[in-house]
DNA sequence: CTGAAAGCGCTTACAG
DNA sequence: CTGAAAGCGCTTACAG
């Protein structure tokens, strides 16, 4: 029966009309056992009829819980991860967020009042009880202090630098070696060039890592080359100019994303070159876009939005106190063959929904 | 000088320290002219030393704002928008929200505590100051509510049916009658299909009366007809199924997205047709699909990011009461040419960033 | 113009 | 065990 939404019902409101306390009020609607239970049923029934609705603002002053956690984009992130990256791990989020009843706010810097970043504030002025950081740069100060400061955060991916730092992320070195090796012991690579991302994020030094391993393992590490890019489309249409490809130059190409090796496959068409016949290509992520190209792009399959679940629950035991040592989960990803690489055409694949 | 979080540092703190009044501080940081400019400089200098942050609850508690917006995603829709509409609107909405330093909170249908949507106890709890829905079903009675609760809410898209709610769109049977016109004008496009989103979405039921209004005034209504997609990519790729194509069946499919139309473009796959040769085909909304595949799919730009700015600054309006009466924006969308269509190839074309 | 109290709506620590 | 006060940290309405 909830009117009009004018004036607000408060907990002094309930009481008036049962006849009891405030203070009864609440404890009756949060389940203290101290409220017998036929004044307890009266209670929450005439709040239902009420309409009556808790303050977050006074709840969250007086319990100094928030009830929410934010989910950080720091501003060098914003060209480095795109929306897919970011999309899953705001699906993953929310629903675990949601079992607990817990609100979900998104945080990208703005201004930085008071040399504040802009989550330094939303931590500090207690907006948020912890946080989500969906990626750094290596060494971002900003991140350093976060973590420093005792605050709940939680990091997703991998922060050498930060080892007190509770994270969730997977093994991007073994998975870079993985695909890599892929192209060597099951489409003969022999001559590979690798385009990196931004190396200032560890993910993109992790995956050449992985890169510079497997041809090593191979021994062909004279036949490997690393051009640099930086996770964007354009900047593997760019990487590619400037290198043999096919014929006697480079046999196979290994992306450090599938954005950069959707850009590569188009530098390779304005240069007659044929995926995967003249030259594989491998790109990373698997967020969708190298499912739809042609040819797919063969690529590594990453559970984002699962990290994101396993981060967020990760953070509601900091949160809770019930977890106090720092941890870290590592996830498994797997490959993806498709087309590019010189794997078989699939069948139609759709997306499951 | 923020020093460790662990205890927080209130008004009370400052105040002591320089020697005034809580109130005094308060008004000094607030920017208030009846602090004079030497204790004002000297409030805001210790402020800064002590590393205060105001605690957003007792102000939220006592100013009766939240400082912040919530973006409504109605479970109904979860399945029906994808991830990339919904990555615009977080980009806009958020971006707007950070020139005003309004926190950005998303909340997706949850536990229906107390018979009130997850939602409703959002706006009734004051944890936002007011909502921005991306889209609901025809007739949601949640969404209804809430328009008609007098709270700020601003809809994105089409809702003939609350015509007192302020709303941000454009228009779909116009879009959906240009697409449908390209093809028949300029591709002689006779026997059309056209699949449709989920009929009780004001868009797919918009979509479906352009295309319908094209093949009239075209006077080939009676080679016209509609199959009954959900915007997935499989129901592009099912809807299909039992239709003549190409040939002497039909020429041409204007799906009411690009997911569907992808679907359709493996269907022809599997079926042995060539799009466009065989048959034309078109989609809808230009988050990104539709510029990767085999052939990139003709489609109508949506301007997403913008129809999220715009709501949130229609939403602040609301907030601050600068606005009073409903009002409705409508923006421009756009043709996009690619090879579906039976248009001549694009040169390459790069995402900006 | 300025100082200091009242009070936003809760929850919890305390007194009885 | 239960009742009713204190107080979270602010801002604003009021008294002087």
């Amino acid at each position: 029966m909830a009117r009009g939404a004018a004036q607000t019902v408060t907990l002094k409101d309930v009481a008036e009309r049962v006849g009891v306390t405030p203070a009864a009020v609440s404890m009756a609607l949060s389940g203290s056992r101290r409220i017998s239970t036929a004044t307890a049923d009266r209670i929450r029934q005439t709040a239902a009829d009420l309409g009556y609705v808790p303050s977050s603002a006074a709840k969250a002053l007086r319990s100094r819980r928030s009830g929410a956690i934010a989910v950080i984009v720091p501003n060098s992130t914003q060209h480095v991860f795109g929306h897919s990256y970011f999309m899953h791990v705001l699906t993953g989020v929310s629903s675990a967020a949601n079992e607990r009843d817990v609100q979900v706010l998104i945080s990208t810097s703005a201004s930085e009042a008071s040399g504040l970043t802009a989550y330094e504030r939303v931590m500090r002025s207690r907006t948020a009880d912890g946080a989500i950081v969906t990626s750094a740069a290596i060494g971002d100060t900003n991140i350093e202090r976060l973590t420093a400061s005792g605050l709940p955060v939680v990091l997703l991916g991998n922060y050498p630098d930060l080892p007190t730092a509770t994270s969730v992320g997977w093994d991007d070195v073994q998975a870079s070696q993985m695909v890599t090796a892929h192209l060597i012991e099951e489409h003969g690579a022999r001559r590979l060039l690798h385009v990196t991302g931004p190396l200032d994020h560890q993910t993109a030094v992790d995956r050449r890592e992985g890169f510079l391993r497997a041809t090593r393992a191979a021994g062909i590490e004279a036949g490997a080359a690393i051009a640099e890019g930086d996770f964007s489309e354009r900047s593997g249409f760019d990487a590619l100019a400037g290198y043999d490809l096919g014929g006697a130059g480079f046999d196979a190409v290994v992306f450090a994303n599938d954005d950069m090796a959707f850009g590569g496959l188009q530098r390779l068409r304005v240069l007659g070159l044929r995926a995967p016949e003249d030259v594989a290509v491998v790109g990373f992520d698997d967020f969708g876009l190298s499912r739809t190209t042609d040819p797919g792009i063969t690529s590594v399959h990453v559970p984002a939005e699962e990290l994101a679940r396993i981060a967020a629950e990760r953070l509601f035991a900091l949160i809770d106190e019930s977890q106090t040592a720092p941890t870290r989960d590592d996830l498994q990803v797997s490959l993806v063959r498709r087309r590019s690489c010189g794997c078989p055409e699939q069948d139609v694949v759709l997306l499951s929904d």
